[in-house]
Formats: C-alpha cells, sequence, structure tokens
DNA sequence: GGCGGTTGCTGAACGGTGTTAAGTTGTTGG
DNA sequence: CCAACAACTTAACACCGTTCAGCAACCGCC
C-alpha cells in the first residue's frame, strides 16, 4: 500500500502548496491579491486545479482563517509561557491581551481575513461535518475566560461576570486594533509606539474598573453615570 | 439663468438619485451586491453614466461614508438631546455611547461601509482639496473627548488622559459591535438583548474603573496586573 | 433659420474575477 | 490489453470596474 500511500501524500502536499501561495499572497499583496487565478499562477497549476482540492474560494479562505487561528492561539500560548510560571492570572490574563494586539500588528492581514471577512465566522463555526478539525475560535475565548475567573478566585481582580469580562476585554482591545488598521485613528496616534501606549492606558483602566474595592459601598457609585432614560 | 440653474438642479438630482440606490442595493443586499452595474440597472440608466458623476467605485463610496458619518453625528446629537439638559456629563458620554451602538444596529450596512473597508478612512480624511464638506469624523471625537473632559472638571470622573480614555470608549463599543456583527460572538451572545446585556457590562467596567476615589493610594494597585517583562 | 459646439448619455469593448464542465492525459487494476 | 480512474487542462460563462467612440438633443450665435 506504499503506492496510494504516497498519492495520498502528494495530494495533501498539493492542498498545502495551494494554501501557502494562498498566504503569501495574501500577506504581500493584501485580500484583493488574493484571487483564484493568482494562487494557480505562483504554483504553476491551471486555475481548476485548485478546484479539485477546495470547493469554494470560501472554502480555501476558511481554511486560512483555521490556520491563522492557530497562529493566534500559539502567539497566546507563548506570551503564557514568557510570562512566567509565577505569573499571577490577572498578570496572564493581561499577557494574553498582548499577544493579541502583537499578533495583530505582526500578522494584519492574517488578523484581517479572520475578523474583517463578513460571515467568515459562520464559515469556520459551522465546518461539513467532520469536514477539518473545529477551529479554536471560543476554545481560545473559553481559555481566557478561565484566567479571568482565576482571577478572581485569587482574590487578584472583582469582575462580576467573568464571561462578559473576557468578552469586553476582548472588544476592548479588538476594537482599537480595528480602528488603527482601519486608519480611523491616523489623527489621534501617529504611530505604533503611540498605540501601544493607548493599548497600555487602556488595559490600565479596564484593570482599574475590576480591582477588588475595600470599601464595600464603593460600588454603588456605578449607578452615578448610568442612563435612566432607554 | 433660470435655465443653467434648472440643469445644475438635475445634474445634482441624478447625482442623488445615484447616491440612493447605492444606499439602498447596500442595505438590502450588503456590500457584494453593491456594484455600479446594479446601481444603474436600478436607476435605468447605462453604467457609463454613473462616471460622469462619479470619478471611481471608490469616489461613490466615499460619498456614501460621508453621508453615513453625518447620519451617526445625528444620531449621538439626537441622543444628546434625549438624555435631557441636566444630564451630567459622564451620563451624557454614555448616551453618546449608547447612540453608537444604536445606530450600529439600526444601519448594519451603513456601519460596515464606514469601518470594514481597508483605507476608507484616509480616503475620507484626504479628499481632493474642496472637493466635498470634509467628514465629521473626529470632529465628533473631539466632541465625546470634551465630554469627558467636562465629566473630569466636575469631579464625576476620574480620566487620566480624556483623549485616551475618549479612544477606549470608542474602541471599546466599537470592538463588541464588530464582534457581534461578524459573528465572532454567535457562541457566546446569542441574540440582540443579550449583546445590549453585554454593552451594558461593558460600559460599567468602563466607567468603574473611571470613577473617582476617596482613597489616594488605591491607584497604585494598578500596577498590580501591569507585565513586567517586555 | 441654420449651424457649430457643447452636454448627457449609450453601448460596446477590455481585462479582470469566481466557477464549471468537457476533454486530455497517464497510471492502475482486473 | 483494455477499461476505469485520477489528475489536470482548456475553454467557456457570467459577472465585475472602467473607458471610450459615437450619438442624439440642446445651446448660443451668425
Amino acid at each position: 500500500m506504499g503506492i496510494t500511500e504516497r498519492r495520498e501524500r502528494e495530494r495533501e502536499n498539493l492542498r498545502a502548496t495551494i494554501l501557502e501561495a494562498a498566504r503569501e499572497l495574501m500577506s504581500e499583496g493584501g485580500m484583493d491579491a488574493l484571487s483564484m487565478r493568482a494562487i494557480a499562477k505562483r504554483i504553476e497549476y491551471s486555475p481548476g486545479t485548485i478546484y479539485l482540492y477546495f470547493r469554494d474560494k470560501d472554502d480555501l479562505i476558511r481554511s486560512l482563517v483555521s490556520e491563522a487561528m492557530n497562529f493566534l492561539l500559539r502567539y497566546m500560548r507563548r506570551a503564557l509561557a514568557e510570562a512566567g510560571p509565577d505569573a499571577t492570572p490577572a498578570q496572564q490574563h493581561r499577557a494574553t491581551g498582548y499577544a493579541y494586539v502583537r499578533f495583530a500588528m505582526e500578522n494584519t492581514a492574517h488578523f484581517r481575513v479572520m475578523f474583517d471577512i463578513p460571515g467568515v465566522a459562520q464559515m469556520v463555526d459551522c465546518p461539513e461535518p467532520s469536514e477539518h478539525e473545529s477551529m479554536p475560535d471560543h476554545e481560545s475565548f473559553e481559555f481566557v475566560t478561565e484566567l479571568l475567573r482565576r482571577a478572581v478566585a485569587a482574590g487578584e481582580l472583582d469582575v462580576p461576570e467573568p464571561r462578559h469580562g473576557a468578552l469586553v476585554a476582548w472588544g476592548l482591545l479588538h476594537g482599537l486594533i480595528s480602528l488603527y488598521l482601519s486608519g480611523h485613528l491616523a489623527h489621534v496616534v501617529e504611530n505604533a509606539e503611540q498605540f501601544e501606549g493607548l493599548v497600555d492606558a487602556a488595559m490600565d483602566s479596564l484593570y482599574r474598573g475590576w480591582l477588588p474595592r475595600e470599601d464595600p459601598f464603593a460600588g454603588a457609585g456605578t449607578a452615578l453615570v448610568k442612563e435612566e432614560a432607554s
């Protein structure tokens, strides 16, 4: 059965080659440069060949996103490892946040294909059953939530609802990155360093809101800024 | 000179008609449905005609974005008016935040064209000199910053750097909306009401971090969660 | 009144896109 | 040895943004 195995291997090989070419094109020229014909030309195959390995362009992008998700996960794991074994849960959470930002800065094209394309989330979430391994999208999210939960258990933070808290932190960083990458902050933050400062300030604001209070009555102050009219 | 004026009026009229058709197509079928040919068919003109009123598809989109920006601004002004004349600055700030979210929910297509398309910010920022009235993009941003500054002046909030603070609030809401609209929160927040709850929680976290503290030493706790290794 | 020039618009074309179906190889198994 | 199959190509289809020659209808002017 060595022959059929070699066939299988070669088949997987071409599939990987296609994905690699797609990844390169995306990184080099953005999403516009990612066309089926361009991929075909780069790997020196006919455009039709790609459709023997991917049902769709969407299918191909789905694989690209899945790849990028795993890549992001590695960023976060590495940040966790670099934070050291005696880092507190809150420190670990902050480290994963920075990893998210760093991933977006160092792999802008991947970040964009993950989050800019409408409907890509549904695509990755529900592939045809057993098509490919499911995405680590909310796997990593659950992981971050767990960090927050541990920080609460340790008395380090006071997050009313860790699930919400994780979402808030994610949204905060994601929004800042998104606005920065799309150029809407061009008039406010001029370069990457300034943006890092902004991220720092954002995290400070967030964690300061989550600090446990000695004064048991201090929490009531929140109502101050709550809107009364719906 | 009534004739040339009528000509001018008719010209502007067709321009407006084109924009209206584009707006409708965008709202109905998303960004994919917004093609020059589809616009032409809808207004019953030849595709080439559009190029007599807009240099580019980008130019057309730029106008669409400019429109949407003004629309968003109206949302925020209205929210401010509805908040009442005796609303505190912080309450006003929160109201504009909700207006931002409401705008995104009720005009998803407009929101997308404003923020999803790469490079649209630069397009709107620097149109050819005196092409059209400049965008209210960071006009509204400056306005929100001012609200925050006033809240600080009134002793209602303690925001170290209002400019950063406004960005953080913007990023937080924008990120949550962006993630929600792209479907990445589908597994965590199931419907619009849950999302509103999430927005509430996010705002609570944010403002809680900005509450002024009686205890002058409490602020030092922020360092607790700051990462030491770079 | 007729005429040159301008204006507003058309329709076809060009090169690009994703996608598919028929056709062409080369290999393999009975 | 030949039928079946797999991998791949080729050519087409329908769409896209964009351009440009041409064509009526109208303008001011002689």
